[in-house]
DNA sequence: GAAAAACGGTGATTAAAATCACCGAAAATT
DNA sequence: AATTTTCGGTGATTTTAATCACCGTTTTTC
């Protein structure tokens, strides 16, 4: 198993220096998850920084009791937005929940501090992460205000499909309607009318994308 | 007034290292903005990181027609969502805004490429203002996603009212809408409503918000 | 000082989405 | 096999906000 993580580590990481590699190896602590399974809930304080090694977490933004999805992380990629509330000691503003088995990399806080100073390569791998995940925040925020649910449905119906590489959705109604922050009977609504328009088909318990 | 920016930068940058603050005043290009100017407009190619030196900046999103408010820049702080495609040579994804008459410090991406690297104290920055963008917009987007728009607007005045530390909002009905993302007779009903409610006053040219 | 533009008020209507209520079918649990 | 849970369907209603239409007043511009 831990060889296995190694390699992880390498695919997730190519152009690490040998020093910092050797230091991630040493004081990096593996976690796996089950699939649907809360890596950090809203409200907790973190004290190390998540890098999935493969799977996918899910983050999610908690207010008023409604719950709905911000954005991805993806195998290779950190969960930075926690590195928000690393520094400040403040509690985590979102929940991070694995969408399938999914093993997660703990990197101290303190290390992490220490080597984005000094690794050159570190300090880059952190902005990029910062830069993925605020444009991704930014996009789900410009299509929640400017595009009607129907439209969202869409969109996040074809980004499941395109990075599942699959036509076929495996969710109930329930699930997408609480990523998209709505109610049930509005998605069965919907799903049913874009049915009629031939862009999908409902079967018994998964949806079909239709190539337009 | 190079002596003035000069201390604008000190009172920003406490705690530059100080060939860093040489190489800053070297190349760095200051530029005035007079009130409700763009600095930055969403689309187009930036080859600087903008540093607010006095005044203040609005982040506003476009997408489909709609124009609304993300967040604020404040003096000191450096605009980082630009960092954002500083690096991928993408088109900005939003547009920045002068509130009021403001002195803006550009850095040359080159330059900042370098900073980052070199200087520890640099990084910290960058990765401190990154963390408060990201956290303005997470709020914003909780807000626009968990509340009805008369908990946004009453949200939107008082906080108008801390930034400018007085109880008068000097803002047109337009102008708040476009703010917001709505239309102007939403915010005329809903002001007159709060007046009933005796949360503030209209008077001919500007909202009077009232001590609760 | 006249014309134009910006400002705000308000009623009526429409549209989008949330909520309520209730249904039967399928799946999971015991 | 019986029970419970999850799932999805659908009509009716309500709520929220957007839109349309029109008004008089104030401010700005020329």
């Amino acid at each position: 198993m831990e060889i296995e993580n190694h390699t992880y580590i390498k695919r997730c990481f190519p152009l690490l220096e040998k020093q910092l590699y050797e230091e991630i190896l040493e004081v990096g602590v593996y976690k796996e998850f089950a699939a649907s399974t809360y890596v950090v809930k809203q409200g907790a304080y973190l004290d190390f920084l998540p890098v999935v090694l493969s799977g996918v977490i899910k983050m999610y933004a908690e207010e008023d009791g409604v719950q709905f999805l911000l954005y991805y992380i993806n195998s290779g990629e950190t969960c930075i937005l926690s590195f928000n509330h690393l520094f400040d000691q403040k509690p985590v503003q979102f929940s991070a929940i694995t969408e399938e088995p999914t093993i997660v990399l703990c990197l101290p806080v303190s290390k992490v501090k220490e080597w984005f100073i000094k690794y050159p390569s570190f300090g880059r791998i952190i902005l990029k992460d910062f830069q993925r995940n605020f444009e991704d925040l930014l996009r789900t925020t410009k299509d929640i205000v400017c595009f009607g649910i129907e439209d969202r449905l869409i969109k996040y119906l074809e980004d499941l499909s395109e990075r599942s590489g699959s036509m076929e959705i495996h969710l109930s109604h329930q699930k997408i309607a609480s990523d998209l922050g709505t109610s049930r009977e509005v998605i069965s609504r919907i799903t049913k009318k874009l049915q009629k328009e031939n862009l999908l088909i409902q079967h018994k318990r998964h949806i079909e994308l239709i190539r337009n």
